[in-house]
DNA sequence: TAAGTATGTTAAG
DNA sequence: TTAACCTACTTAC
């Protein structure tokens, strides 16, 4: 699940759930459980997302910041009837217990969960880069680093210092957008298509946030209009290329092609997303 | 039942 | 570049 839609989708869950709440925090796992006494029973102030990483505010300058990693996932339960016992491996457990409203929220997995100040969180958002779903974002920041990279756009969209929230599936769903080769060099293109693709990015990603999943085909292309069957997979989102290796290429039937670049599946059309070829070697 | 895979990041070598 | 983190689901046997 988690790219930054589904962060700030989280965010803006535990806010309308906590906010503004006293709230038991625990850690039935025990690996969260010195940081979490510190405060417990105390105001959850609000949360907030920057790309992939989730700050819980709490009075004194308290943040607890959550990265879920590669598993990762943060269950909100609001509303129920009783709180029930943890099962499995919770890191962290949020209970709001008032007289007829009860809503917990358990974490699992995740690659980060701990106890900061706000010099240590306002560190982290200053290494990230501009991030989409975010109205104060800036594009240019971005852009200047694009611009100056030799290195393939395919990996600097995926580099949360250069673009914060971008994961693996927007990555090789814009790069299909915007007919890019994912091996082009960042310093190749002009400043009009990174604008496109950011425009791009700021809707798909607002959509992900509403619909809690990525679906990235136009129109043209859904299952309904092209008369194909849906995606039925662990996903759902409807897609160009992602984890399409091998299938059909929804716009020109070509089969999708993958190969790892530092560490990550890539996926891509060969035909829409034609190689890049410099105007030096032409 | 076991093995493989994943929308991610960090630290060690 | 590789391993580790540590969870849940899918696929292979």
């Amino acid at each position: 699940m988690p790219e930054g839609h589904t962060l700030h989708r989280l965010a803006e869950e535990l806010t309308a759930t906590f906010a503004g709440r006293v709230v038991r925090v625990g850690s039935p796992q025990g690996r969260f459980a010195d940081s979490a006494a510190l405060i417990d029973g105390q105001l959850l102030l609000r949360a907030e997302a920057w790309g992939k990483h989730l700050f819980v505010s709490f009075p004194d300058d308290r943040y607890v910041h959550v990265h879920l990693g590669l598993y990762g996932k943060l269950d909100v339960h609001a509303g129920v009837p009783e709180v029930p016992a943890a099962v499995g491996q919770v890191r962290m457990r949020l209970v709001a217990d008032e007289r007829e409203w009860h809503a917990y929220a358990d974490l699992r997995g995740a690659t980060a969960c701990e106890l900061l100040t706000e010099a240590e969180r306002d560190a982290i958002i200053a290494r990230s880069g501009p991030d989409p779903l975010r109205d104060d974002a800036d594009p240019s920041v971005a852009w200047e680093r694009i611009r100056r990279s030799r290195a393939p756009i395919g990996g600097l969209l995926m580099d949360q210092s250069v673009l914060a929230g971008v994961g693996n599936v927007y990555r090789a769903e814009l790069l299909f957008r915007h007919r890019l080769d994912p091996y082009r060099p960042g310093n190749t293109l002009r400043r009009g298509q990174w604008d496109g693709m950011w425009a791009d990015l700021v809707e798909l990603m607002h959509e992900g946030v509403r619909t809690g999943r990525i679906d990235t085909v136009r129109p043209e292309h859904t299952p309904e209009a092209m008369g194909r069957p849906p995606r039925r997979d662990d996903h759902g989102g409807e897609v160009y290329v992602y984890r399409r290796n091998g299938q059909p290429c929804h716009v020109c039937g070509t089969l999708v092609r993958t190969a790892e670049l530092q560490g990550r599946n890539l996926f891509w059309c060969p035909r829409c997303q034609r190689k890049f070829r410099s105007r030096a070697a032409a």
